[in-house]
DNA sequence: ATTTAAATTTAGACAAATCTAAAATTAAAA
DNA sequence: TTTTAATTTTAGATTTGTCTAAATTTAAAT
């Protein structure tokens, strides 16, 4: 079982999209892979000849079993080396992401398990993320509501329930979206609403109402 | 500048057959290259389109200082990694050939010279190769064949030209490695085989194929 | 100096991965 | 329910790197 780097670009981000939806479609892999529909379409074919993922025309497209288990190889080997390029080489968390999109198609897995010893057998990358281990198995953190989220910890915005125009338009001109890192920095206990802290950026307010449809998961 | 694996692979392989030869002939590289001459024909002209080579069709071709320049930082990657794998992540110092091969091509400059520091800027890679440092100076110690050694002069390995796996198996059956002193006791002019010494070991035979691809210098 | 052989290059093809433009399908709006 | 719009797929082209087979050039042998 050996892919191509692209294919394996391909399966990864197929994955991480459909932890979240379920079903993943052309556009928005595209969107993720900054590549063309088009593109994402002749790359279906292929995996799907691979038996890699269940596809049929027009109707979206997820990951089988195989396919999910490739894709989680990638993921480890990402995660492993930026764990590693943060803490053996002195790169700070936000300079490594580009570095470990290239790495993580080296193909030995003795490599990888070497690596993964070497570390000592991290369970999270700098970004909170868990890293599978040599079998692929991975806790994935549970995501919980941001109203339930304590304070002044950490999180990632993970999912967003409520996918109405206004409350994608509130969270945009909030500057909240996917994969958001913020904390709640003060609760109001008088209408529930929260004060949020997003890195570089003023805080802002949310209401209860909007805070029950942001779903978050640990940021470390 | 940054050169797709299949040049970097190119440039490297020029480089080392040009320090022994001057000019390199297309069928050499491609035997180096385990492809085709015409193949090698197709990237020379792309190599001189991007002027890292002289080259003139049916005349031989070598890397001008540029290309020069760029063969050096992927040897230089190459070597770093294999002291990485063998120093930190355990691996046998024949078995990390292949996985530097493709190592070499990760492109962060700033990944290199980080690794370089974390490992304490070695100068000469498992297999007794010195390693360029980040200006791509390198020393290349005056070394020479087992085959030119004189009789009886104590020696001591310091590298080998033919990295095979099959080279570096028959060598780990002989108790020969890098660093490991001996010296020849009898010279055999019928076929140029050697019998050598190595320390609290009994004598062993080598072919004229082997020595000259172990190379020795004075045992200080 | 011819002839023969070896080395090298060209011509034409192919696979992988990508793209644009146009067609087909599905979803949304009127 | 038409009509319109968005999404997705196809058709055909492009780039990079490789190959085989044939042609060209250089080197070796007679
Ligand atoms: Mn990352
Ligand atoms: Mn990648
Ligand atoms: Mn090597
Ligand atoms: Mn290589």
């Amino acid at each position: 079982m050996k892919f191509s780097a692209s294919k394996e670009n391909h399966l990864k981000a197929i994955f991480h999209l459909q932890l979240e939806q379920g079903i993943v479609t052309t556009n928005a892999l595209a969107a993720a892979l900054q590549t063309r529909p088009a593109s994402v379409t002749d790359m279906l074919k292929k995996l799907k000849d691979q038996k890699l993922l269940l596809y049929e025309r027009y109707k979206g497209f997820r990951l089988n079993n195989e396919g999910k288990k490739a894709a989680i190889q990638v993921i480890r080997k990402h995660r492993l080396w930026e764990y590693f390029l943060v803490k053996k080489l002195q790169f700070g968390w936000d300079e490594v992401h580009e570095i470990a999109e290239e790495l993580e198609h080296i193909s030995s897995k003795k490599l990888v398990d070497r690596l993964d010893a070497f570390l000592g057998f991290p369970d999270t990358d700098p970004h909170g993320d868990p890293i599978p281990d040599s079998q692929g198995r991975f806790l994935q953190r549970r995501q919980i509501s941001l109203s339930e989220l304590p304070l002044n910890k950490p999180a990632q915005v993970s999912a967003i329930s409520s996918q109405t125009t206004e409350m994608l338009e509130l969270l945009q001109h909030k500057h909240i979206q996917l994969g958001t890192r913020l904390e709640i920095r003060k609760k109001f206990p008088f209408d529930n609403s929260l004060e949020v802290k997003i890195r570089n950026r003023p805080p802002v307010t949310l209401s209860a109402q909007v805070a029950k449809n942001v779903l978050v998961k640990d940021d470390e």
